[in-house]
Order: C-alpha cells, then structure tokens, then sequence
DNA sequence: ATCTAAAGTTAGTATAGACTAACTTTCATC
DNA sequence: GATGAAAGTTAGTCTATACTAACTTTAGAT
C-alpha cells in the first residue's frame, strides 16, 4: 500500500474550531490591521478578506466565545493570548513562505494564492525545511539562476 | 482562505464546485483506487478519505450530476473525462511535491498531511519552479546535504 | 446639538459537506 | 434458490460559513 493511502493525515482534520481555516484567516487579517493601523475594524476585516460585513460580525462573535478575539459590540476587536498565538504563528508561516518563493521570482498574485492554500497546512518541520532551503539558495546566486532558468524552459 | 474569497488586489475568480477541495479529494482517490485495483468502491473511497459510506454516495451522486464521475446505483464509478483531467493533474501535483519533500528526509506522515494542504492550491509555475528545484538539488547532493544538516539544528 | 453617511448589528436564509439510523441490494456459500 | 453479511442507499440532521435586507449605532460636518 502506497503512503498516499494513509489516512491518518484525514483522521487529524477532525473537527477543528479555534483553529479552522476560516478563523487563522480572520485572526491574520485582524494581527496585521491592529499591526498596520492600531486598531482593526470589522469594514476593513470584509474588505481584506472580501466578504460581507455581516459575515465578519457573525464570526467575530464566534470567535469570541471561542476565546480567539476580544470583542464588544460597537466597539474594537482585540485578539486575546490565544489568537494572538495563531496570528504570529500564521503570520511567520506566511512570511517563510513569501521569501521562499520570491526567490524564483514567481508573480506575487499568483504566490499568493498558493500561499494562502499552504499556510494553513505546514507543519514545524516542513516550514524549517522551507527556511534552510530559502537561506541556502540566498547564499547562492549561481544555483538559483540555474533554477530559474530550468522554471523559464518549461513555461 | 478559499481563493474565491480573496482579496480584491487578486483577480476574481468564480466559486468553484466542479474543484472543490473536498471533489478533489474524491476525484484522486477515485482515480488511484481504479488504477490499483481496477474499480472503485464507495467503502474504499470511505476508508480512504476516513469518512462515511454514506457521506461518499451522497458526494459521488453530487460528482455525477457536476459531470465528474458516472455513477449507476449499486454499480461503480469511473471518471468521465473531466474528471480524470482533475484527477491526473492533482495526482501529478502529490508526486511532485512528494518527490520535493522526500529530498529532506521528512517524515512521511507530516508530510502527506503538508502535501495534501498544499495540492489543491498550486499554480502551474509554482509547480514547476519546485519541479526545477527537485532536479537541481537531486544533482548535488552535498547542497542536499547542507539543507538537512541546518534544518536538524533548528529542529 | 442635529443630521446624515458610514459602520456595525440582527435576523433569516443558503449551501457544502459531513453525520447516524434505518432500509435495500448484492454476492458468496450452502 | 435461500440466506446472511457486506456493501450501498436514503432520509433526515448538523455545523461552519457565507449571504441579503433591514435595522441601529457612531461620528464628523455644520
């Protein structure tokens, strides 16, 4: 039986709440806002992530209860110890990952995309693999060339 | 953060169904279990995906009617065309990625649970950039070698 | 201080994809 | 051909997350 047919990758996506894809979003969309402008509000939530404002009030409550967020109606949203947590540790993910590809020169929209699809599956190993690679290749120029030339041969 | 939720900055793609991460899943388990064993039975499809026999005929019917798969009751399934296009690009992606990863030495739990994250979320070009890197790290070895060793003393 | 536009909230709804329980079909063995 | 176990299906439900429409609150300009 081959690997792929292992399951216990499945059985680990049980049921996550505090930590499902839609919540790390939320929690990086609100890290970087209250990093970039002081505070993060819920228009500025929907529009980053480009769903309704409706939609992140809704959520923003969930995550409250769920002890992710502080929250208060009319008010601000703060991340506690907890999301605050996920957000760095997404964040670093996401960063890793952006440095790492820029290398080979990829088309940032694109890069992002399949960032956005990564992040939330990386697990320590593979990001520090992720970062060795990304620092060797910096102090490489020669191989990454060789690299980017293989990409721009099979395009 | 599904792609059809992203930012404005990003094109805007329609919502998907016909490639839904989950179809995804089914299209690949599908097209491995027929290219292993000949046919496709919904209780293979359910242990290999850690889900419900019940769960996999109400998708494999939602997958028919999406022009993914042709299913007749208490018969089997196959792929109609569309679907083994998806099927074929999502196994090439796992083996790319599996053959990545498998240069570092990581574990092959971790990193089914990396690659299954990741292969639903990657562009042609990053694909071929992490093609290219493959190759060139498979012929030097002693660079192979410097990547493990810094990622070994982080761990 | 008032008024209005922007921001935020609530209520009700939709959809994907999972579940369980109960029923039906298939198939191997006698 | 009958039968029981394995496989498959149906019906009904649940949860997460999104939506729109309508309402409320806040805040800035006058």
């Amino acid at each position: 039986m081959p690997f792929w047919f292992m399951n216990d990758a499945l059985e680990t996506e049980e049921k996550p709440k505090k930590g499902s894809r839609a919540r790390e979003d939320y929690l990086e969309q609100i890290s970087t806002l209250i990093e970039e402008k002081g505070y993060a509000r819920v228009v500025d939530i929907a529009q980053n992530l480009n769903i309704s404002q409706a939609s992140v009030t809704g959520m923003i409550q969930r995550m409250d209860s769920d002890g992710l967020v502080s929250y208060e109606k009319y008010r601000g949203v703060i991340l506690t110890a907890e999301g605050e947590k996920i957000a760095t540790a997404i964040i670093k993910r996401h960063k890793s990952l952006t440095e790492f590809f820029n290398l080979f020169g990829l088309n940032d929209k694109e890069t992002y995309q399949d960032i956005e699809g990564m992040e939330h599956h990386m697990n320590p190993n593979t990001l520090r693999t992720i970062q060795a690679l990304t620092d060797e290749l910096q102090r490489q120029p020669a191989l990454l060339s060789r690299v980017r030339d293989k990409v721009s041969a099979k395009s």
